[in-house]
DNA sequence: TGTTGTTAGTTACAAAATCAACTATTATCC
DNA sequence: GGATAATAGTTGATTTTGTAACTAACAACA
């Protein structure tokens, strides 16, 4: 038998967070899927709007690192569906100023408060200090600091 | 304004780990697409097979958690640049021995030190303990312990 | 033996992501 | 002011992924 094994691929980086970031994702997915019909990038613009309140689509996109092609498509999908209104600036009249409907607000908050509960089941499996140097690790990796 | 901000989405460890996976793979992924044109399947397939040589498709999935349809499609093309052979089973002619050709060995030998490289760098932006635990706790939430 | 169930892998169709080209509006600067 | 460039967002064509159904080969067991 060759085992060669001349490299570590269950040890490199990118390929351990790839593997980390899609078993972390899974569950959170079904919810957001599973309740809501929503896509990933929906429930992001969702939540970005939920946290910060109007905005329009090319702010989504510099704070979610999100190609402005994706956040079209997801806004379209959430207006169709009631979760979000698009209004024309008036200063700029190429943009929209997009808001949250109070179905949106609701589906925010619900899904908010799972991310919450979600995000500590996993950080429990560690101590606080780990946790903390995690988030701090990824921060910088993620060019987030 | 209204400048809400009751959930840090910045600190949700999922979202944490998709951009920091996103954002690590991204000079890699240039790198094997670039360079030998593959997708991410491919280059996982291909790296599972220069490490242990001789693999079916079932054993590769397992290994990688890839879906066999992925692994499937990753084979056909990898098989059609000539970068792997396939060999039916004698014993189970339901399935095939994918081994590299000696054009798989050089891109894998190849992409093997630029991941190899590309690593270094990312672990050089932190200490050897803080590099040492984050690879512990991304194993334990890929579920690879 | 032959019926039933399981496994390896492929294929077809639908859903989604990617990339480039496009429209409409605003900014720049001669 | 008017030509040119830049920006916001959309659309269409292509590629890639996901889901389900499928074929072929093997296994189990009456």
């Amino acid at each position: 038998m060759s085992e060669k094994s001349d490299f570590a691929l269950q040890d490199f980086l990118p390929y351990l967070l790839n593997q980390a970031a899609e078993e972390s994702s899974l569950a959170f997915q079904q919810v957001y899927k599973g309740r809501y019909g929503m896509l990933r990038t929906e429930w992001r613009v969702l939540f970005h709007l939920g946290m910060h309140g109007e905005l329009t689509a090319t702010e989504i996109g510099a704070r979610a690192r999100i190609h402005k092609t994706k956040i079209s498509r997801a806004v379209q999908r959430l207006a169709e569906r009631r979760f979000l209104s698009r209004q024309r600036n008036v200063r700029d009249r190429r943009s929209e100023r997009l808001a949250l409907t109070p179905a949106g607000e609701a589906a925010y908050r619900d899904l908010r408060d799972v991310a919450r509960e979600y995000d500590a089941r996993i950080a429990a499996q560690f101590t606080t200090g780990e946790v903390a140097l995690l988030r701090m690790m990824l921060k910088r990796l993620a060019g987030m600091d």
